[in-house]
RNA sequence: GAUCCCGUAGCUCAGCUGGCAGAGCACUUGACUUUUAAUCAAGGUGUCAUGGGUUCGAAUCCCAUCGGGAUCACCA
C-alpha cells in the first residue's frame, strides 16, 4: 500500500475511535443539488445594503469532496454531487459542540479526505467574491475514500491542470475518469439521451419492444464469425448472436406489425477504436412497409435525435471537422452510380475480370474467392465511403451481397436495400425484407457455396427460419442502426472505446 | 494479425550523448473566520512496467515479455 492509501486507513480508524461510522447504514436525505442551488439561488439587496436571502435557506445536499481550502477557524470545500460542484463553508464556532471543538480541528481538518462522501446540511449564501455557496451547520459522513484520486483543477480561464488522461486507466478504472472528468460523463448522458429519443420515436410510431436470445444454436442475420459457448444441461454448442434479425422477422410472421429491440451483439473479430467485440445496435421491422419508406423514417428520427442532442436544437453536428446536416431528406445514390460518380467506372457493363483488372491496378486487395458482387463492395469500400460526409443513402445493392433482402422491383441483379452513411462510415443498414420462402432457401443455399469457396463469413442455413417465411410473412421493411458508431458521432468522439463505458481490454496483470 | 510510439511518485510530466531519482499538484506538520488552481513556512514520497544482457556503473544502450495508444488489414 501506498503512504497515502496507508494514511486513510489510520484515519478510518480514528474516526472510528471517535464513535463516528465511516460507513452508516442508515438513508441521507437529499433535498437539493448543485446545479439547481447554482442557477436558481436568489437574493435581494435590502436598503441599509445588507442581503435577504430568499430561497434554499434548509437544505441538505450529499456528494464527494472534491477540493479543501482551510483558513484557520473556517473552511471551504467543493461538494461534489451528479448534477455538478458547489461549494461548502464551514465554520468552527458552528459546527462545535461549546468549547469542544474535536469535530472541526480533528474530524474535519485532518481526518477527512479528497474523495469522501459526505451529506450536508445548511443554507445557499453568496459569498464576498460572490460565489454561491452552502453555509454548513450539519456535516456527516457517508462514506470514507482509501485511496487518492487525482486531482484535475481548472483554473479561472478555464485551462485544465494535471488531467487524469491516460486511456488506459481511464477505461480500466472508468469510476475513476467519470468521477474527475465531467466532460466524460456527458458523452455517456448523451449516449443515453440518444437511446431514449430513439425509443420515444419508436413508441410513438406504434412499435413494439421486444427481446430476442442471445444464446442461439444457429448464427444468422449477418456475415460475421461468432463466439461460441456450451449448454450443460443440455450439452449442445450455442453461439453468442451475431445479429437478431432472423428473430425479429419471425415476431412479424407471428403477426405483430412492427417490432423493436435495442440489442448487443456480439462479434469474434478484430478490435481497433471503429470495433468492440461486444457492441449495441438498434433493429426494427414494420410490416407492409418498404425500404423506400424507412429512408423516409431514418430522416425523421436521425433529425430529432440530432435536435434533442444539440444544446440549441439544431439539426447539425460538429464532428470530424465537418458540419453535418441531419435535417432531411438526405442524399440517395445508388451504389453504381456512387462508383461511377467517383471512380468513373461503369461496374454494371464490364466483366468480373474487368474487374479484377482494376482492383489489381488500383492496388485493392482482392482473392479469388470474390465473385463479382464481392469485388464492387470492395471497390466501394475504397474509393467511396470516405466520400460520403453528410448523411447519405446509397441504395440498390447486388443481390449476391445481401442473402435476406428482396429482390428489386424493377432492376434485375440487384436488392431493395441501402445503408446510411455519415462521415465515410456506415451507421445503418435497411431492407426490403425477403418474405418469399422459396427464394430465401435459393439464397441460404448460394450462401453454402461461398461456404465451400472459402467464405468463413457465409450464412448458414436456418430451417426454422424458412419454415416461418413459409407460414408467411407479410412484406415488411427493416432496419439496423449501429447505436455506438451514432454516439461516436453525436458526441464527436472518434474512438468507441470513449463512448463505451467498459470496453474490452486485456487483463491488467 | 503487422508496423511505429509510449510505460519514471497517488495524478500530470521532466530526466534518455550511461555517473547520487526530479518538478508541480496531491500527502504530512504548522499559521490563517469569505477562500477558490487559496496563500505562507517546513517535510517524506519510488519494484523508473517485468525479466534478462552489455558495462566498473543502466531509468538511460541491447533482447524478450506484459500492458496501452496510433496507423494498416478484417468488420458494424
Amino acid at each position: 500500500m501506498t503512504e497515502q492509501e496507508l494514511l486513510r486507513r489510520e484515519s478510518l480508524q480514528k474516526l472510528r475511535d471517535l464513535g463516528i461510522d465511516p460507513y452508516p447504514a442508515e438513508m441521507f436525505e437529499v433535498t437539493a443539488q448543485a446545479a439547481d442551488i447554482l442557477s436558481n439561488y436568489q437574493e435581494e439587496e435590502l436598503e441599509d445594503g445588507s442581503k435577504n436571502r430568499l430561497n434554499y435557506q434548509d437544505v441538505a445536499l450529499a456528494g464527494r469532496i472534491m477540493a479543501t481550502r482551510e483558513a484557520g477557524k473556517a473552511l471551504f470545500m467543493n461538494l461534489q454531487d451528479s448534477s455538478g460542484r458547489i461549494q461548502l463553508y464551514l465554520r468552527r464556532d458552528e459546527l462545535s459542540d461549546g468549547e469542544d471543538f474535536t469535530f472541526f480541528d480533528v474530524v474535519l481538518k485532518k481526518l477527512l479526505d479528497l474523495g469522501d462522501y459526505v451529506g450536508v446540511q445548511g443554507y445557499a449564501f453568496k459569498t464576498k467574491t460572490g460565489e454561491v455557496s452552502v453555509r454548513v451547520l450539519k456535516f456527516k459522513i457517508l462514506s470514507k475514500s482509501l485511496r487518492p484520486l487525482p486531482i484535475v483543477k481548472r483554473d479561472a480561464e478555464g485551462n485544465i491542470h494535471d488531467a487524469f488522461t491516460d486511456p488506459e486507466q481511464r477505461y480500466r478504472m472508468r469510476y475513476v475518469d467519470l468521477t474527475v472528468n465531467p466532460e466524460h460523463r456527458e458523452i455517456f448522458i448523451k449516449r443515453s439521451k440518444l437511446i431514449k429519443t430513439m425509443r420515444a420515436y419508436l413508441d410513438e410510431l406504434g412499435l413494439l419492444e421486444v427481446e430476442t436470445p442471445i444464446l442461439q444454436p444457429i448464427h444468422g442475420g449477418a456475415a460475421a464469425r461468432p463466439f461460441t459457448t456450451h449448454h450443460n444441461t443440455l450439452d449442445m454448442k450455442l453461439y453468442l448472436r451475431i445479429a437478431n434479425e432472423l428473430y425479429l422477422k419471425r415476431l412479424i410472421v407471428g403477426g405483430f406489425d412492427g417490432v423493436y429491440e435495442f440489442a448487443k451483439m456480439f462479434r469474434n473479430e478484430g478490435m481497433d477504436r471503429t470495433h468492440n467485440p461486444e457492441f449495441t445496435a438498434l433493429e426494427f421491422y414494420v410490416a407492409y412497409k418498404d425500404y423506400i419508406w424507412m429512408m423516409g423514417i431514418t430522416e425523421q428520427m436521425l433529425e430529432r435525435v440530432a435536435r434533442a442532442l444539440s444544446p440549441d436544437g439544431s439539426a447539425t453536428v460538429e464532428a470530424g471537422g465537418h458540419t453535418l446536416d441531419f435535417s432531411g431528406p438526405y442524399t440517395r445514390l445508388t451504389m453504381f452510380d456512387a462508383i461511377k460518380k467517383y471512380t468513373g467506372l461503369d461496374v454494371e457493363s464490364v466483366s468480373e475480370n474487368e474487374l479484377r483488372a482494376y482492383c489489381s491496378k488500383e492496388h485493392i486487395e482482392i482473392d479469388p474467392s470474390m465473385g463479382k458482387a464481392k469485388l464492387i463492395d470492395e471497390i466501394f469500400g475504397e474509393k467511396v465511403e470516405a466520400h460520403l460526409i453528410q448523411p447519405t443513402f446509397l441504395i440498390d445493392y447486388p443481390v449476391e451481397m445481401s442473402p435476406l433482402t428482396k429482390k428489386h422491383r424493377s432492376k434485375a441483379g440487384l436488392v431493395e436495400r441501402f445503408e446510411l452513411f455519415v462521415l465515410g462510415k456506415e451507421v445503418a443498414n435497411a431492407y426490403s425484407e425477403l418474405n418469399d420462402p422459396i427464394d430465401q432457401r435459393e439464397r441460404f443455399e448460394d450462401q453454402l457455396q461461398l461456404a465451400e469457396r472459402g467464405d468463413e463469413e457465409a450464412m448458414a442455413m436456418d430451417e426454422d427460419f424458412i419454415r416461418a417465411l413459409e407460414y408467411g410473412m407479410p412484406p415488411t421493411s427493416g432496419i439496423g442502426f449501429g447505436i455506438d458508431r451514432l454516439a461516436m458521432l453525436f458526441t464527436g468522439q472518434t474512438s468507441i472505446q470513449e463512448v463505451l463505458f467498459f470496453p474490452q481490454m486485456r487483463p491488467e496483470h
